[in-house]
Order: structure tokens, then C-alpha cells, then sequence
DNA sequence: CATATTAGCTGAACCGATTTAGCTTATGAA
DNA sequence: TTCATAAGCTAAATCGGTTCAGCTAATATG
């Protein structure tokens, strides 16, 4: 059913029906008997006015677009279920496209989008290179990046306090009693990774346990990383650490990995502390202290941005957000 | 940049440029000449159709929509990333809604969807009237339900196979030594809590072992439920089953939850057997065998029933996937 | 009574593409 | 030379709404 049938049968043009669907009648004058005689009809025959006509008329998709490297990582859907809540909530429908962590994916992705006139671009993007969003910018699609982004971007960001996170983290592990401390980082190269070993560094400084670090090891955050640096831990020291900083969830599951497959059970006095979370984490038989970043906040803060950019109320936000330090200790 | 921009610039009309940027060049006997300035036009100026407009026009809209009740859900991301995948390598974007388990909100994200001219609505439904989705398949918007569905209903469907999931899963369990068999269940009033528990007893009537049945507890499917069966049993017992079934991924964080607490460690003998699965169970101390949805295969098959709607080849495909069985026997 | 104002509604343009019948011009055949 | 055919392209209708200037009839005002 068309709005032209529609007001056929209500007895009206299709103006005068379009005017009472989208409300505006007060307006337009329209006589409350009218108004009464479409939008009954209109219920009665379940009219859904067609999207892609509406929007095409008063350029507008109620579209609001996700780029994510992979649905399946536990933070990144967490994020995507806080954004479709609040999409929902504000009237807009979200489509949520994976790059699959590659460049040209993305890149393609992001030129469909802006064919699809959606209203904003939120991605958690992989490129080095940000042109093709400055293109989407420039048609007037506002984009904001979240959790990662290459410095000097002229777009709007949102991204999580490694440093403070990784100090906090640190401190909290630290509580405990003393003992041999381990480090298993990532690629020094990357920044974020970089950020976490000095919040670390930091954190051991000012409390004058750094002589208790047994091994800083910088490999990867893989899980196979993970899994052969507690290798090579296990086999020089023939026991584990008294204390452990994983810089990444994966990096975690590698050192399960490993102990599950050679240790009897994890030791209860361990004091563990790693980035990245999950409600699993509360359910395991040793303590594990983790950062996990707030995704419910960025989301919130995502939408705030966009609202300003309706509105053009501000020209760039770069947010930092802390990270939440859950401690764990049994 | 519009269609009429691009025809400007290329000295050839609208129709032309459309004409050979939708790749009918041939069938209308457009030079090649002519084809090569356009199509260089629109790189240099990085032309992408408004899809609505063309949509509109040619109605369709490369949309495919995907409704779930809970986003975070470990299940349900991963059947997400698995039909976003899938939807993309088609070309088509996919809208992701979550219905929070509300009946109207699942209504009413079905209306707009439809409005939005998506070409399928894929869901995993909470409604118990499925007149919303048969409007809908009127409108000529086939709908496909996965993993839940009121029986009777004329949509398409494809579930996993509980009574014979939990049969096998109940075999595995039932590998090891014998001992004190527990089963926790959920409401036996639903379906699928009955069908686990059917699939369970007839593995233990086969085996033999009905008498090790220490004891069957069904409450329904919540944390709490689990940590509160957990407790009893302990108190009852003063001591953990040698073999236990939980009948979904949340009655075993229950459990867990109560194990964490109140023991010391968790028995490495134990024979623990779940329905629902994640990664982290390969990372916990302990043995815990699990049932898990295809999640690949419902997407794969749910692409494939989307094929033959809009072939028209098939009236209704009903399809029943078996469980993969994941022995983690340590 | 004439004119101004208001209430209530509508016609027609428009959004940006796709689609198809048909118009030129060039080429070939008779 | 003349007509048929083919090559290459375009004009105009169309999709289904939204938007707004403006029309008519009714009421108010002087």
C-alpha cells in the first residue's frame, strides 16, 4: 500500500496524508476529523511509509553506519550492542559491516556506506591512511573513529587512556605480596603497546619494587605470543611468577593455554593483571585483575559527538576515557 | 556528485552514464570510447550512487536485515559475524536490531525494516504471534527464523537439534569412570529444556547408568539458577559431582560462580558437560565437554533459503542442524 | 456589503537514480 | 539511389514519498 492509495481511500490528497503521518498537522491546519480518518486507515492497512522515497526526498536515511575489524571480539560486540541500543533509542537503524581487519575491505565499505547516504560513520578503523573518510567528510557524512586511530587525524576520536590504565593495572597487581614480577607485551613499535609498558615501568618505579621484574618480554599479542613467552618463562625459571602483567587478553589465553597444558592448577597467590576483559575472567580459580575499557561510555560519548555534529555545535572532539581497573583478588 | 554532474562533465546524458556504470554498456551498444570517459569521470571524481534513488527506482536495496534479542551474547555475535560476512561477499549491508527480548519492540523493529524495503528479515525471534513477519512476507520480504520458533508457524526455520545434542553430549560425559551423575535443567514447561532432558535420560537408559543419577534439578535457564542448584547440591552432599550436565552456557556460569567461591579448586576429574560453548572453556583447568550451534552453517544455510526465496524455488524450508560435540577431556 | 483574514486542503515540483521506447546517423544491401 | 539494418545514444516516464506556494470557502472585520 502507497500513500497514494492511502488517500484515496481516506478521501485526501497525498499531501495532506503525508503532512498527517509525519505529524504536521498542527501546522498545515488540518482538521482533527481528517487526521482521525487517515491514521486509522492507516493502522488499519499496517501503512509503513517506504524509507528509501521519504529519505530521498528530504535527504535524510535514519541510517547510522559500524565498521568493525570483527564482530566476534567480546570488547568490539559489547560496543556494537551499546551503539544499536542507542541508535535504536534515537530513531536510527545501525549497519554493522567487518573489515575483517583489511584495509581495502574497509575502504570499500566506506564508499557503499556513503552511497547509502547513511547519517554518521563510527568505525574502529585499521587503515594508516584516512582519505577516504575525509571524503565521506566532505559529503557531509561526520565520522568518528573509535579505540584506535593514527595521530594527527583531523576526524573525531574516541579512544582509552593506555598509559593511566596500565599504571592502575600495575598498582593494583602490586598490592599483593611481593614477588618475581613478568611482563609480556607486544610490538614496541605500536604505540599502544609502547603506552602500556611505560605505564608499567611507571608504576614499578614509584612503588621501588622495579627489582623484582624477572622478564620483560616484547613479542606480540597473539595468542601464540602469549603461549611461548610463559614457555620460555616456565623453562628458565622452572616455576611461574609471583606476579604477571599480560598487555592483551590474547596474550592471556596463550599463557592459559600453556599452563592448562603443563601445570597441575594455577597457583591461587598468583597476582595476575591483563588488558582486556570479560565476565569469564570472574569465573576462573585465580585472581586476574583486568582493564577493560568502557564501552557503554564510548558509546554514549560516540552519539554526543554525532549530536554536536548535527548540529555543528563543535568542530573536532578528541575524547580520552579512562579504563575501568577491575580487581579480582580471591 | 549526482548522476546528471558526472553525464555534464562527460558530455553523454543521464541515461548513458547509468547505463554504463551499472555495466550494461554491451547490451545497449555503448562504444567503448564513450564507456572508458565515463567510467574514468566517475574514479577521478569518486562517483558512488545515491542507493536510495536507485533503489527507489529499481526497487531494491541491497539491505539485508538481522534481529536478535542480545547482541552480546556470545552465540548470537558469532552468527552475526558470520552473516555479515556472507551478506557482504553477496553484496548486500547488514542491519543489525536487537529486541532486548521485548515482543514490541521486535514488532516494531519488523514494521520499520520493512519500510526500509530490506530484502530478507533473518531472526531470532521472542515473539509467540508471528503475524508482524507474515505482514512482512506479504509485502514480499521473505523471513527466516533461527534457533527458536513456535511450532506451527509457516516461516522458514533452521534450528539445532537439542534431543540428539544432548543424547551425545551425555554419551561423552558418560566416557569417563562412573560416579554421581547430576543434571541441571531449566523450565520443563519450554521445548527446549524438555528435549535436553529427554536426550539426556535416554543416554543414561542406553548406558546403563541410570542408577548414578544423583540428582535432576530444574529450575530455569539464569545464573542465579545455577550457583542456587549448585549450592544445594553441595550442601546435600558436601562434596561436587563426579559427573555433571548443565543445560546452557549461563546455568554452568552459575555453577561456576559457586565453585569459585566455595572451593579450593575445582575436581580435574570431574566430567562436566554443558550446552553452550566459548573459546575460554579450552582455557579452564578442568574438563568441560559442550554442545555448540553451528552458528557458520545456520548462516550459511540461512543464505542459501534466502537464495531459493528469491529464486522462488523453494515454498518453505524447515531445516534441523545437528550440534557439534566438543570433548575436552584433559 | 466589501474586503481581510483564516481554516483547510491540494497541485505540482522535486529528490537522484533506472529503464525503455525511440531518435539519429552511419553502414550495408539491392 | 533507396530502403533496411545496425550502432550509438537520449528523452521522458517512473519509483514513492515530501514540501511549499497558493487555492477556495468560510468567517471576521469595518
Amino acid at each position: 500500500m502507497k500513500l497514494e492509495d492511502l488517500a484515496r481511500l481516506a478521501g485526501v490528497s497525498k499531501s495532506t496524508a503525508s503532512i498527517i503521518l509525519n505529524g504536521h498537522a498542527e501546522r498545515y491546519r488540518i482538521s482533527e476529523k481528517t487526521c482521525e480518518r487517515v491514521l486509522e486507515l492507516a493502522k488499519k492497512h499496517h501503512y509503513v511509509a517506504n524509507a528509501q522515497a521519504a529519505g530521498l526526498r528530504s535527504s535524510n536515511s535514519k541510517l547510522l553506519a559500524l565498521i568493525l575489524p570483527d564482530l566476534l571480539h567480546h570488547g568490539f560486540a559489547e560496543l556494537s550492542k551499546h551503539l544499536e541500543r542507542l541508535a535504536r533509542k534515537a530513531g536510527y537503524q545501525l549497519i554493522i559491516s567487518c573489515s575483517d581487519d583489511e584495509t581495502e575491505m574497509e575502504e570499500k565499505l566506506v564508499r557503499t556506506l556513503t552511497g547509502r547516504k547513511v547519517e554518521a560513520i563510527i568505525s574502529v578503523s585499521t587503515v594508516t591512511d584516512y582519505s577516504v573518510y575525509y571524503q565521506a567528510e566532505k559529503r557531509g557524512i561526520p565520522v568518528i573513529l573509535l579505540d584506535r586511530f593514527q595521530s594527527g587525524t583531523k576526524l573525531d576520536t574516541i579512544i582509552s587512556d593506555d598509559h593511566q590504565a596500565a599504571k592502575e593495572l600495575t598498582q593494583t597487581m602490586l598490592t599483593g605480596r611481593p614477588g618475581a614480577i613478568a611482563y609480556f607485551g607486544g610490538n614496541q613499535a605500536l604505540d599502544n603497546c609502547r603506552l602500556r609498558f611505560q605505564g608499567f615501568s611507571e608504576a614499578l618505579e614509584e612503588s621501588g619494587e622495579a627489582e623484582n621484574i624477572a622478564t620483560v618480554h616484547h613479542l606480540d599479542y597473539s595468542v601464540e605470543a602469549g603461549y611461548s613467552m610463559m614457555k620460555d618463562y616456565f623453562r628458565q625459571h622452572q616455576s611461574l611468577p609471583e606476579k604477571l602483567f599480560t598487555g592483551s587478553f590474547t596474550l592471556m589465553e596463550g599463557v592459559l593455554q600453556f599452563t592448562r597444558k603443563h601445570l597441575d592448577k594455577m597457583p591461587e597467590q598468583i597476582d595476575w593483571a591483563t588488558f582486556g576483559d570479560s565476565y569469564i575472567l570472574d569465573l576462573l580459580p585465580f585472581t586476574i585483575h583486568s582493564a577493560r575499557q568502557q564501552y557503554e561510555e564510548m558509546a554514549k560519548q560516540a552519539m554526543e559527538s554525532l549530536d554536536a555534529k548535527f548540529d555543528k555545535r563543535e568542530y573536532q572532539r578528541q575524547i580520552v576515557l579512562s579504563r575501568e581497573i577491575i580487581c579480582r583478588r580471591i
